[in-house]
DNA sequence: TCCATATACAAACAGTCTGCCTGTTTGTAA
DNA sequence: TTACAAACAGGCAGACTGTTTGTATATGGA
């Protein structure tokens, strides 16, 4: 009935979504794989056949997440020309998206555990990160950043400052004010990179 | 021949010690209390006497390496009457210490994911994070810091960016140039939140 | 000092989970 | 249609965790 390129496409597609799910609810090493074929409606056969282990199937996940992010991060900071008020945008749209608790738990908890840092880094600097330094790398274009910092590395810290951020909105109380408070924490660290 | 609490108290020690470095060499979750109970000279019985868990021997190993880097920083920056000069000297030590492989891997990459991220938080801030945080408390009672900014968020933030300072150190090939990347995008940072 | 009890282990056991292996069905290309 | 490859399905072995049952050692009162 249908091609095999078909029968693969909707079985890893059903694959990666259930383990989203699984994943986020229970994290990755007590998520089953049972659980995550059954919920697929699929085998644990199968799973095995597309992906080399669980951590493959994991990876696959944070893959995807992360592209999601950045893709969201892109549509919405495009066509702005002023380098720091896209960034300012840009942190916005990550604080509100990645407090899901899906993507909390998947991308910046149990991400850099399961894969290691250096896999970790290496999908976000495609992604998150990689919006993150480009909009650094603007700025300094336009002579707005202090000229000796290492883009790179600095990106890096601010990133690892909003994941922080984003626990402390995630858990706290009063969500609105922590926000506000950690949207002006990171908007100072931010004035601090100005040239 | 020995009394119950110094029984105690020898097993409790060797088991912690052992953990540290299994946990350390393979990670929390493939770590194994076979493994860790052989090291220690005793048995899986006495372990789970002794803890809940292997979870709660983790939580014990996280808290025992983070008291210590906290000790170091507490040391090395007492009497020192600029608060903004202890807190750059703090960063130093922290940067120097934290980036041993154990520390990293157990305080750093294990700990949040395996304790969840809430306890792990509640464990920093009465120790490393604490140290940062009566940094910046210092710093506010100076009048040095923007004083609208809340302190404990902000700690929390700036210390995420020391941690993967951390990680952006120790892994990469040329430690020196990257160390002092890492110390200049952190500084600036800091820059940021004085008045 | 002796006994009852609590503490500190030791070792076997049950349950779960992962990765592999073997077999079967379905698509593909000559 | 026929030979082969890809896509599953299901069972099995090994490993690991937490529990339970049993034993030795310490402790505190009579």
């Amino acid at each position: 009935m249908a091609t095999n390129e078909q029968r693969t496409a909707r079985t890893r597609a059903a694959l990666l979504k259930a383990a989203r799910i699984e994943f986020a609810a229970h994290g990755y090493a007590d998520a089953a794989t049972t659980a995550i074929v059954s919920r697929a409606g699929a085998t644990r056969g199968a799973l095995y056949h597309h992906f080399k282990d669980k951590l493959a199937l994991f990876d696959a996940v944070v893959e995807a997440e992360d592209a999601r992010l950045a893709q969201l991060i892109d549509d919405a900071t495009e066509d702005m020309p002023d380098a720091f008020k896209s960034l300012r945008h840009g942190i916005g749209i990550y604080l509100d998206t990645a407090t899901a608790p899906a993507t909390r738990r998947i991308l910046m908890l149990d991400g850099p555990s399961a894969l290691g840092w250096t896999r970790w880094r290496e999908i976000q600097s495609r992604h998150s990160l990689r919006t993150l330094r480009e909009g650094l790398e603007a700025a300094q274009a336009q002579g707005a950043l202090t000229p000796d910092l290492s883009v790179p590395v600095t990106a890096s810290l601010f990133a690892a400052a909003l994941d922080e951020a984003v626990h402390v909105i995630a858990e706290s109380r009063n969500r609105k004010q922590a926000r506000a408070q950690a949207v002006a924490a990171a908007e100072a660290m931010l004035d601090g990179l100005k040239a």
